[in-house]
DNA sequence: AGGATTATTGTAATCGTTTACATGAATGAA
DNA sequence: TTCATTCATGTAAACGATTACAATAATCCT
């Protein structure tokens, strides 16, 4: 590969007009620019990415934080950003942190190194005092999962309402013993969600039993599977579910078929997110559908954004209940 | 973030000596290397790894190369990926080509650029004369997929003998009518396990029917809901189904459960890759397991053993046949 | 023409490391 | 004691770009 030097030498400058014409600095005459142009394109010169970063210290790669590679969810998000940061010159680090501090401090250490110019946090399991910390100084937003008290830019919808119109659909098809499969409480999504359900339940005078409530530990298929196991031994068995995502009721779904029992006739279910697989179940699951895509782009833009110092606004974007067969 | 010499002030010494301790350089006396470490723990130094790289044009980032990111068969060796290189001490950008040649043309300029120091590809859709070329000078491996002959280093499975292995198994449970949901077979995996379903059908001197051979042109859930939909019109209809994919074979399940036929009774089914959805489908889903975790780690130990310069040889690796409740 | 502007280009420092080479101190041998 | 050898450390050049500043050339104005 060739260096900026050589360049210089074959069109006869130096090498600080070779780096304006690459630059679009507009000191340079047509004559030489052309010249340099020429050169360029003979020796197929690419400017050492390295080397510019070092001195400008910008790397223009931004890290995408998220838990796990293998969840769906986040693979329609993951194509947004990449679309829109690559359209903008950026490269994307997938960080996939597996809930482990130690990879996330790896990464933490990217932005700190300068190897990073920004991070887009999607990642609900992440270090929030560290990562709040790191905003001060860096760029940083968040997508999907956010921080409440405001202190981080954030892309996300309104998973209260959002659940509440779910389960407001599954009242209005007449149901009554609507159960909830939620994820751990300590993501603030789950919380809200778990709001959002309490709310409709509690808007058409429906009781809301504990014992309705069952809170996963994990993400998995088995955790749906694990969850509904458990509803369906009760004594009073619910008749519908509401899933916080469609990994759960998917789950779910397996083990209501284990058991011979018809969705949505003797149990409804809905899910949460819209993931491709979603619509291969049989039968096919009602869910809400994000604009994942969307909010990839935005967040990107967004990031971009604060990283030229402009101050940006947290976004929420809209959601849609998609009905299909398992309502 | 402090820099080599705010170390090296603080520890009164050079900033080559500072250097040479975080290299475990031999040559520096044990009461110096004591007190340049006390300076580097106060000052929570870390190296940048800009200007080590820009010196020894290495950046220790590794490409994945993939066409979608969401595909899940491509998670699982993603992962063995991920953990091979963290623990080797190097980060892995994950490169979604989508099929798309600037895209690939962007990743390959890194390379070229020395902000990657190898390539790991796993895109069937590659350009293989761009791939060999590059090949020549820099370091990359191929999984998965692979080049016949044999000029770039790969992990890979028998994909023939698997899919053999496959049809076999449906010929031993009685089934004659066995159709094969196959890729586009450019792909060299497609003619493989197209070779492998042809070898067990004419072993147990079954007719190999043109009719009964589908070749999607995409790899979603649809391609094989549309296979399977024009499988089912045929006059004469298989009564069993081999599909190189999960992804394929999920799709078809789907058409037969809308067409209100029994799995496995009225038509069986087998997939490939042991995706984790392939067990939440109703039934679950006979498939063949290759050991992608392994893979990954296997290529990322390959590679690097590439970048420091020593020979490596390609790998085959065993697969499973995983019998479920779909055959 | 001569001085003031302006346009174009070059020089050299800089970013944060690593490392060949030089230097000086400590040690050992005679 | 004196010289050779070894050990520990420092000096300075490099990696490949960018950019403030200086220098020169071209243009304009009176």
């Amino acid at each position: 590969m060739a260096t900026i030097h050589e360049v210089a030498q074959k069109a006869g400058v130096s090498a600080a007009t070779v780096s304006r014409v690459i630059n679009n600095r507009n000191t340079v005459s047509e004559k030489t620019r052309m010249r340099v142009e020429q050169a360029i394109h003979e020796l197929e010169y690419e400017p050492s990415v390295l080397g510019r970063n070092l001195r400008n210290s910008e790397s223009r790669l931004l890290l995408v934080l998220i838990p796990s590679i293998s969840n769906p969810f986040y693979s329609e998000i993951i194509n947004g950003i990449e679309d829109t940061a690559i359209a903008q010159g950026y490269n994307i680090l997938l960080c996939e942190t597996d809930s482990n501090p130690n990879r996330e401090a790896i990464y933490f250490n990217m932005i700190r190194n300068r190897l990073a110019d920004g991070i887009i946090s999607m990642d609900p399991t992440v270090n929030k005092e560290k990562l709040i910390e790191l905003a001060n100084t860096y760029p940083i937003v968040q997508c999907s999962e956010y921080e409440k008290d405001g202190s981080i830019s954030y892309v996300t919808i309104d998973n209260e309402l959002a659940a509440y119109q779910a389960v407001k659909h599954l009242i209005k098809l007449g149901q009554k013993k609507i159960a909830l499969i939620n994820s751990d409480e300590k993501f603030l999504y789950a919380r809200e969600r778990r709001q959002g359900y309490e709310k409709a339940m509690r808007e058409f005078g429906l009781p809301i039993k504990s014992e309705w409530i069952y809170i996963t530990d994990q993400l998995g298929f088995q955790s749906g599977q694990q969850a509904m196991r458990v509803l369906l031994n009760l004594a009073d068995r619910p008749t519908a579910v509401f899933a916080v995502s469609d990994i759960l009721a998917i789950g779910a779904l397996k083990e209501i078929n284990i058991n011979d029992l018809r969705v949505p006739q003797d149990i409804a279910i809905v899910g949460f997110d819209k993931i491709s697989f979603s619509n291969m179940t049989h039968p096919t699951l009602t869910t809400v559908a994000q604009p994942m895509y969307k909010m990839g782009c935005l967040s990107v833009n967004m990031l971009i954004n604060k990283i030229r110092g402009k101050k940006v606004d947290s976004i929420v974007m809209d959601h849609e209940l998609v009905i299909r067969q398992s309502t």
